[in-house]
DNA sequence: ATTCCACAGGAAACAGTGGTCC
DNA sequence: GGACCACTGTTTCCTGTGGAAT
């Protein structure tokens, strides 16, 4: 075991290049987040009417992954509901993200456990409910009380296109129902630009009574935020300027995604102090970019179903990458596994989910009369499939 | 211009599970 | 304890599609 005793030896001697890890992950937000005043100051002003006891304008934000909008919206109601305490007004912020809950019940189940209603006699189950029931007593809950809500929906698109957008219209017309008092505004957090057109012309009326864009932050902008963070996360001389510089390019060039970018700087400051280096250089940022890519595909392949898993390897054995020919193989994969194998349509649809992963990559291709069909190709490294895979499951 | 292939993918239905309500 | 509800994963059925072959 000495090696073993080496690294850990190596490890409470060696020097830390990070003074401050938590500035570099998501769980921090800075008290002002760089370049989104505008942003903040629309939202701010948007929210504000709660002051005047009237409801504030429902309100939909747009923006790729990791522009801030999920930060500015946390800020900004936090601001929100600390000056309204002070003149005794009661605002609660329900904030869910559609993704973890991912159903129409679910969302209004997280709504009624934020909001405090499963202390009440009236509770809103895990289950049993009908979602009109559950509704009601939402509405019921915030009237009684005369509250004013402010209900944070992170991800709707993911909710209307997994459910509809019942639940969306229930809401944006709960006001009406409710006149015995209290209100309810909807603030609306979209990754998709396309999404307001797949909603019923009534919800996208009342949902968009006002809107904001939140553009991908530019090489230069991302430059001057990792530059801030480092400050905060760093020691001294840890890290150069060139190399921050590097990984603003590499991060603005792909997606302008912050996020991501201060992950990269986190996971290259990882990589060197492993390395046991003085501090963060170039081939530590092109390492973290390597390990970040196939980290992400290679729990995707191993978390999969292993149904999923034998679609993915038949992919790779198919000569011609054909739906058919790979509907082949996969049932002979079942097959020698004595499983039953699912439908194509099944397994068309376990390709599909697998391209939107960006673990596949499909091209509708028509050859005539031979039909059309769809070229399937894996684009992640083959040597990452077998790792995630695993020897067991390919041999067996 | 029409036919035909080999699918893609939407819609509806179903089975099984886990829960509440009355 | 039966009626009812939601969810997930799947099957079944069906319509639509691009372009080579006829």
């Amino acid at each position: 075991m000495t090696d073993i005793d080496d690294i850990f030896e190596r490890a409470a001697t060696g020097k830390s290049l990070l003074k401050n890890r938590q500035t570099l992950t998501i769980d921090y937000v800075p008290e002002k987040l760089p370049f989104r005043d505008q942003e903040s100051r629309t939202l701010a002003q948007s929210l504000s009417s709660v002051f005047k006891g009237t409801r504030p304008s429902n309100l939909l934000l747009f923006g790729k992954p990791g522009t801030g909008k999920t930060a500015v919206v946390k800020n900004i109601v936090e601001h929100l509901i600390a000056k309204a305490k002070e003149r005794n007004i009661e605002v609660i912020v329900p904030i869910i993200n559609a993704k973890t809950a991912n159903t129409a019940y679910k969302v209004l189940y997280e709504i009624a456990e934020t909001m405090g209603i499963n202390r009440e006699d009236k509770k809103v189950h895990f289950t049993g409910l009908s979602i009109g029931e559950a509704t009601d007593r939402i509405l019921q809950f915030i009237q009684k009380r005369n509250l004013h809500v402010i209900m944070v929906i992170d991800e709707i698109d993911s909710l209307v296109d997994k459910n509809g957008d019942n639940v969306l219209y229930s809401f944006t017309r709960a006001n009406e129902r409710m006149t015995k008092g209290g209100f309810i505004s909807l603030i609306g957090i979209s990754n998709s630009l396309t999404f307001k057109d797949k909603l019923d012309p009534r919800v996208r009326s009342s949902l968009s009574e006002e809107e904001t864009v939140f553009n991908p932050y530019t090489v230069e902008q991302l430059r001057q935020i990792l530059l801030e963070r480092s400050k905060l996360a760093f020691n001294d001389g840890a890290i150069s300027e060139a190399i921050i510089n590097l990984c603003a390019a590499m991060s603005g060039r792909e997606h302008g995604d912050a996020r991501k970018a201060i992950d990269l700087l986190r996971i290259a400051a990882e990589l060197a102090e492993r390395d046991h280096s003085s501090s963060v250089d170039e081939k530590h940022v092109r390492a973290a970019q390597e390990k970040m890519e196939k980290d992400n595909n290679l729990e995707v392949i191993k978390n999969a179903t292993t149904h999923t898993k034998f679609v993915i390897l038949a992919i790779t054995k198919s000569k011609n990458g054909n739906t058919g020919d790979v509907y082949e193989i996969y049932s002979a994969l079942c097959k020698d596994a004595e499983e039953t194998p699912l439908t194509q349509r099944r397994v068309t649809q376990i390709i599909s989910e697998l391209d939107q992963l960006g673990i596949v990559s499909t091209d509708v291709i028509s050859q005539g009369r031979y039909g059309r069909s769809q070229k399937i190709k894996i684009t992640v490294p083959i040597n990452t499939v077998y790792e995630a895979l695993g020897k067991d499951f390919i041999d067996r």
